[in-house]
DNA sequence: CGCACCCATACCGCAGGAGTATCAATGATG
DNA sequence: CATCATTGATACTCCTGCGGTATGGGTGCG
């Protein structure tokens, strides 16, 4: 099977429409068309169930869709991290933008001092985003929360488990309970997060991207939020935290792909390990 | 990147020659040069050092070998496991021969009776074959023994810890001590496995496939052998086992492939957490 | 019933992968 | 030191197979 193959396949299977797949890849329709039949014949299997009015997966066509993307990011992650290799030494971690903060800069800090560090790229992403990055390549190590955050399919060291906390904008009637629950929640319009597609789901509250809009947001008395408590780290005094404390504890995790050789890091491993 | 020069750059990294990668990938020599120069050129870095006399791996070239070859099992994988959804359900469990018996038998009577149990297809092999069964998409869940077999890549859930012993003929010198150390094994012939590459480590002790083959070789006097105390099981009492209390405790895992979609394969380690 | 939509088929042109012959560089040999 | 064997690279040719255009055929809709 080739790549090239299973690139049309998944776009086919994504859009669920030849045309507009076509059109994605650049190419025309009947070209494509045929890719997809010698990709069945060769697996062996019906992958797609089309009639003139839709496209659906069969049972076969859904399994090697997810596999599919799978192969194709380790593909893509073979060629990028040999590329690397040979540009020189050099990590890129990455962790979602404004959380963990304070441990990345302890981290960062720690792992400087090791006697053969290298540079250290520190991406920021918007949540959901690391797995990816570091399953094709573009980053070595991440950040992780879970159970936020998939780890399938990594190998992870704990950090740090802390418990969750509400932040919320001084004056809010709930700002000066002691503690809360989550039930204490139910009405309260809290921020939607993008969903797998990248849209957002239906609801009241405000819409975000990432931790650092969030923590603004909430500074600018625009919206409550739930947080592990170490976000509440350089916080102005406008915002009060409260804890919950029935929230499920949340876990920073070191992640990075496995079959890892690399002695940078697995140094930066262990260091974190250790803070 | 496709398929097509991962695969002849594997061949020629691993036969390190030109020629003979040639001959296996049943192509003549000079297209083989050229596609691992076109690969070097869309990776955007030297992969190879040759001369007239060897050819070496560079830097670069390392990581490629490694993480190509990872891909090329993603993209296996990807092909088996569509294939298999196609023919029907039904599960591949792969565990070492001769290893963890009594639980093996346990784990299938209990998932047969599940309301929806498939039909598993059970699979012996080799010590650190199963990795790459599973990794290439000819199995779907393994039996696992950390800290012999690496995990790494698979999710995995842990099943039952316990002690090694040693194992020998009734009859020998150390078969009438109650417990034993790591150093009063210092002088035995312990047996051979083979390495990573097929061939077997140079020393004495007699070479050994697997814990079949090996009991059988315990049994007839040939050897002695360090094993989870488990392995008693169905052992005739011609066989010794005494107790090595210092041994790093070994643990068997279920494992299994991340972003396995599978009803089956989840019902299947849910059993086996709960036996 | 005609129309719009959409995937499949037929046919053609060409890029690029594969084969044969040969060259060039290097280390072994007498 | 001249010769030879070995091995990867180059030159050239052939042909497979990918991609493009034109068109067919099936299906839901007005």
């Amino acid at each position: 099977m080739e790549t090239r193959e299973l690139r049309y396949f998944v776009a086919v299977a994504e859009e669920r429409h030849f045309g507009r797949a076509a059109e994605r890849l650049g190419i025309a329709q009947p070209p494509l068309s045929r890719a997809i039949q010698q990709l069945e014949r060769r697996v062996g299997a019906r992958l797609l169930d089309r009639t003139t009015r839709e496209v659906a997966l069969t049972e076969a066509g859904a399994v090697l869709l997810a596999e599919g993307r799978a192969a194709l990011d380790a593909v893509d992650a073979a060629a990028r991290r040999a590329r690397r290799a040979h540009d020189g030494p050099g990590l890129v971690l990455v962790s979602k933008a404004g959380a963990s903060e304070e441990l990345l800069a302890k981290l960062l800090d720690a792992y400087a001092a090791e006697p053969d560090a290298v540079e250290v790229d520190v991406q920021l992403c918007g949540p959901g985003q690391q797995e990816r990055l570091l399953r094709d390549g573009r980053a070595d190590v991440a950040l992780l929360h879970r159970p936020f955050d998939a780890t399938a399919g990594f190998d992870t060291e704990d950090l740090v488990t802390e418990g969750q906390a509400l932040y919320l904008p001084a004056g809010h009637p709930l700002s000066a309970r002691p503690e809360l629950r989550m039930a204490d929640l139910a009405d309260l319009p809290l921020p939607r997060w993008p969903a797998a597609g990248g849209g957002y789901p239906e609801g009241p509250g405000p819409e975000v991207r990432d931790t650092a809009q969030l923590r603004q947001l909430v500074s600018l008395g625009r919206a409550v939020a739930v947080l592990p408590e170490s976000a509440r780290h350089g916080l102005a005094d406008d915002v009060v935290t409260v804890p919950l404390v029935d929230a499920p504890p949340v876990t920073t995790v070191v992640a990075w792909p496995p079959h890892s050789r690399s002695r940078a890091v697995a140094d930066l491993v262990r260091v974190a390990s250790r803070l």
